[in-house]
DNA sequence: TATGAATGAGTTTTCATTCAT
DNA sequence: AATGAATGAAAACTCATTCAT
């Protein structure tokens, strides 16, 4: 948690700061990540950022946690909990891969989360947010389900929301990895690449997934409207 | 790869090597892995490893690609190609939890391969490695789609593996560790906690696996019924 | 190129740090010194080493080109243009003899230039070092030209050059530590070596040294007579 | 000193190993050089190397003071004491820098002797090695003095000896590289290089020295004849 | 006698963290 | 509050030398 110091920052010198650290992050493991030159890019003094942050990993919990999260939200926007669910669910999913796409450093920042690596400290923060991603995930299936938009016979809620959750996250961005033909890491490299992946291609994509998924949950096969069949 | 000298290693001291070795890059991320640390809990000379493998990354390829497999393949067996697709998939994805049960150490190593941090040299390593099982994993869709297993109007085969992967990848293994109520580096230390996932509980998970990926792939929905409820 | 915070260092630090660097590159060869020793015996930690240069090379390299020159400049102070060539070419030999004994280990430092051994980088730099010296002394010897001070029918310049060069170097420094009884490295233990190369040994070693270039540059033979025979 | 097992070795093994040895300490300064390399590329046991030296610097003492030495001799050949002094001298001086081009590693490893940095087990053996060429050289000279071909009236002839080895020493071979545009190491990787320093050019070059030489020991200045004045 | 695996001390280098200014 | 110099633990890696076979 940052201090009150941190908080109180003058706006252009907090934001350098977290601007550098979130590159420093998200271009390489937690280990390696170096303070110095997050410091040094910023051009703010290190020991300056032990007065704002207990020690390397406060600050990368408080990115993680806190920053990318907000960031996250603020891009995705609420969801219409009034709509069609599966229209509703598609739609987020898109959001998420734009996300991706627009904002790939906080992505990644983001995935790393997945790591199952990692040294203690860095895995419980890991895990906390992957339950936190689960648990949302779970209640909007859930609302599927009362809503009678998912009706499966055998559905075990935890278990699918499980699988669902590796099919949104882990999958899709596997997939948008390989249209773009390249490594998260390239992405980060080059804007360009951002164009490759646009609006359109990506409904296509979130709509194979919801395919998969809408199968699987045993939803009625027709509603499937957009550019599906007709 | 691995010197001769290495290779015609006495088997204790060889084992010593191999099972710290694994169980350092199991427990940390490759940055954080230390030869220091595996050399002194083997009991081997530092100077030793580097008569074996050419450097860290050699020791660790090594582990990912050769030893990592050879254990997973001699574990798995051979699939049946000419039983029923479905009951033959399920039964794989039941390996995969029993290796990850039985395993843990060895199926921790294969999973840091998701790993989307880490530098240049192990990110090549580990796209290598993710690749080759998403080619494992299309082929054999590919033999469900001939077989009319699965069928589904929009299927895009290269999409589907890749969410798919995601399923039975990182997808079952959260499940199973949500079972195991534990996370991965638990399961390493407890080795108690494997009873805790019997042959009964995976088949049922594996079942559940199965059931989404199915609907989702358009199989006929009715011949689910195996060892499941009856 | 030290960092500015070594240019900055309070002068106490500054000097351990430089005195003991000299030591150690002067008294082994650069692949065999060792920055630990110089660290250790200049009592100052490891790191703080990297935070005034970039590497090993970098501190040998200011050593040899800033440091050790600017010693040399002030002691030699500047020859008068003016004067009789060969008694200006004999008072900067004498001077030249005179560093050697009152600074032997700046001396040997730049001396190590002349190692034709060494790795690439190393040998980029003494070349360097040794060429620039070359320069100095062959615009040196044209002014003699100029002056007909120096006329031999036959010479060759560039030739001259290299040659006188060996033996106002190598030479003479052979010379010296003959007379001293004992190898440099003897000279470098042992401060009361010293006396027993006054200036009026010098003086007459340097004499002999320029009968020789003298004679062999075709000066008019005569006017050699200053200190020597009465 | 090799032992008895190494000089009773079958030809073929030991020259492997002598010209491996050879090569290894003429590329790289002593304290980098690796016996490991050595034994490998020799095919020889890095084991059997100790049977037959002490130690690394048992082995390169003996390369330095009898395999090099031994070849030097074989190809200069034994002078003709009774014809024409400065003929003789002049003569010698070719055969030198012929030795240096036509065997390059062996007299790079002669030259590294001349190295005045070195580790203090080094520096002894640098140092016999040049007091006994400076010992033959003196003798060489006072055999000028006594037919009169050297005849400068305040010669001392010790000091007179140490600055004639400077010249055809470092400074011919300094002369040579500056020739041959290139620093000994790339003298050693090409061959094609040695054709650029034919005899006739050695013997200008020769011829220079001598006449540098000559005039300084106050020799009679007409008798040089050959391409000189006509 | 020949072998080459094993050893471990020693090297350069990095970086989170502290603390005096 | 801001600074950035100082620190030192730890890492990867090398290589002469030993010694059991």
């Amino acid at each position: 948690m940052p201090s009150p110091t941190f908080l109180a920052l003058p706006a252009d010198r907090r934001d350098r700061l977290v601007r550098e650290a979130i590159t420093e992050f998200s271009e390489r493991p937690y280990a390696e990540a170096s303070l110095s030159q997050i410091a040094q890019r910023a051009q703010i003094a290190k020991g300056s950022i032990y007065q704002y942050f207990d020690d390397k990993l406060d600050l990368y919990r408080w990115l993680l946690t806190d920053e990318a999260p907000r960031h996250k939200r603020a891009f995705l926007g609420t969801p219409d909990p009034a709509g069609d669910f599966w229209a509703g669910f598609e739609t987020m999913i898109e959001r998420g891969m734009a996300f991706l796409v627009e904002h790939p450093r906080l992505a990644r920042l983001t995935a790393a989360a997945a790591d199952p690596s990692a040294t203690p400290d860095v895995r419980g923060l890991h895990k906390a947010i992957c339950e936190a991603g689960i648990d949302e995930l779970r209640a909007q299936l859930a609302r599927g389900v009362a809503t009678g938009a998912i009706a499966h016979p055998d559905l075990d809620l935890d278990i699918a929301t499980r699988l669902v959750a590796a099919i949104i996250g882990p999958g899709l961005t596997d997939v948008v990895l390989q249209e773009l033909g390249a490594s998260l890491h390239e992405v980060l490299a080059s804007d360009t690449l951002r164009k490759r992946l646009g609006p359109a291609r990506r409904r296509r994509l979130a709509h194979q997934a919801v395919l998969l998924i809408q199968g699987g949950l045993g939803a009625a096969r027709r509603p499937l409207r957009r550019k599906a069949r007709t």
